[in-house]
DNA sequence: ACAAAAATTGGAATTATTCCAATTAGCTCT
DNA sequence: AGAGCTAATTGGAATAATTCCAATTTTTGT
């Protein structure tokens, strides 16, 4: 989960600055960054190589993946992992967890009730440091939602 | 996060019947149980490899793993995913999440508080049903612990 | 003991990801 | 704008955890 400092982010591909929180924002970049911005369904790295194909054609499924690493090295974007699946990446910065529906696969965030933390409700050893913290929840959701 | 429904579970190699929660005990899920008994280091299919092998040198490494999946199934073991690092299992069966440690690279087992239970602080979907919840801490613990 | 079913085995295959060396692009300073 | 420097991109090869497969062995039920 990443912590959101409050910094309003941008919501749409043209709205993206050359440079974000120290990241320089080569065209590769950017593309990658827009897709994730554009379809919010927690693609996987193959997934935005495909789709930042359609406007790129000759970028490389390596440069995808160091331009994933980047973006989630400077905060920009969550890295997701479901037991030994691939990663799948998310523009969502506000502290949240990930729900995959059994039956659609499909992967849902979701929010902290108001005021709650997860270490108030364990036993964690006296002086422990929690620096990343993520949870990832399997089930069903009922039909239709 | 399994489910401990109070079963005495056997603490000592020697102890294990030939029948556990209907899963056939052959020579080599024994063994590979006996080891994860043994060591509750939170160790890799490889790592449970070699440590059989000292026993069973003819064992391999498919089987291993295939072990693993039996015991995993039958709801023995945990498998405890950190990011995309390699599988890691547990025999653990009370609830708890997984805390590695940054310095030494261990991973502790971290118990709930007294009768806390994550969804609780979740804004979980109407009619959302849980199977499966997995939270790894990664994190420093003071010097010595 | 016999037949049927299930587990084990070694090796090959798969697959997400990383590495590498060569080229290209972006930034800074004049 | 051009030169030089650094960092990013590229394609392809390499890696590593895991899965698959077909043949053999073990176990179980009759």
């Amino acid at each position: 989960m990443a912590s959101n400092d409050g910094e309003k982010l941008p919501c749409a591909p043209a709205e993206i600055p050359s440079e974000l929180r120290g990241l320089r924002m080569t065209r590769q970049r950017r593309e990658v960054y827009s897709v994730l911005l554009h379809d919010r369904d927690h693609p996987t790295a193959n997934d935005v190589f495909r789709r930042v194909q359609e406007d790129m054609p000759t970028i490389s499924l390596a440069t995808v993946y160091n331009c994933l690493d980047a973006l989630v090295d400077h905060g920009l974007v969550n890295q997701v992992n479901f037991d030994r699946e691939p990663s799948r990446f998310c523009v969502n910065l506000t502290p949240h967890v990930h729900f995959q529906d059994r039956d659609s696969g499909r992967i849902h965030d979701i929010s902290f009730k108001e005021g709650c933390r997860i270490t108030d409700l364990l036993n964690l050893p006296e002086g422990a440091e929690v620096s990343r913290l993520e949870l990832t929840i399997r089930g069903t959701l009922p039909k239709g939602s």
